[in-house]
DNA sequence: TGTCCATCCCTTGCGCTTCTAGGCATCTTC
DNA sequence: GAAGATGCCTAGAAGCGCAAGGGATGGACA
């Protein structure tokens, strides 16, 4: 509801990615649909957005795919995590801590109108 | 310390230059040393990002310069925010606060190996 | 049977932002 | 007068997200 459609900033989309398929494996479509619903519809993912994604982190070896059946009986490429791919996420859950914190900072900074 | 060096996501740039000018009028080379101090050197912003950044801004119409003698006694562009720039500093600042919220969420999600 | 919708995959091309790597000028300090 | 800090700028490359296309399958419904 009241889906305000919000733009995600280059880098975050892989952080989410990566942590989706940490929870545990799922295919593509689904991973979009997981982070539209976790998030209450703020994060929306264009499947042009999703899928390049995804074989971006594959080829870099942060996720590998095997072929499965679905629970609706279809097929679907199923990514996990490899070990790389959780170290990688905690690398960038870690960096994204670290940069929100420091956003923080700077956004709490006294405004020149208000305090 | 400890210079982390964490590129900025997309977008996020704007946010903090609008943030940092709404605190008080400021040129560019001291946007830039600001940011770095208040964020204890995590986001750094090299030059090739900062000036294209405030033209584009100043493009859009959300800050306006004056040439004006610095402290040292130099001349330099003081940026300061418009009417439209705050509204747009305003709109900036909600919409991070609702995807870090949004992020947070789904980081939050229960992970398979852990929890 | 035929049609529609939801599920599931994919690619191309554009637009935008960021960064690297330069250049230029002034002022102060040694 | 050389060096470093201050202060501005640009061009080019690289990366990412998105819109807009395409295709295939299965179930529901008329």
């Amino acid at each position: 509801m009241a889906a305000v459609k919000s733009d995600l900033p280059q880098g975050t989309l892989d952080l989410l990615i990566l942590k989706a398929v940490a929870v545990e494996p799922v295919h593509g479509y689904a991973i979009a649909q997981r982070l539209e619903q976790v998030s209450r519809g703020v994060v929306q993912v264009p499947e042009g957005s999703l899928y390049p994604a995804l074989h971006r982190l594959e080829n870099r070896g942060f996720l590998a795919a095997d072929w499965k059946k679905t629970e609706t009986g279809r097929e679907a490429k199923f990514y996990r995590l490899t070990r790389k791919g959780r170290k990688q996420l905690e690398t960038e859950a870690a960096s994204w801590q670290r940069l929100i914190e420091a956003i923080g900072l700077i956004l709490g900074m006294a405004d020149g109108g208000a305090q």
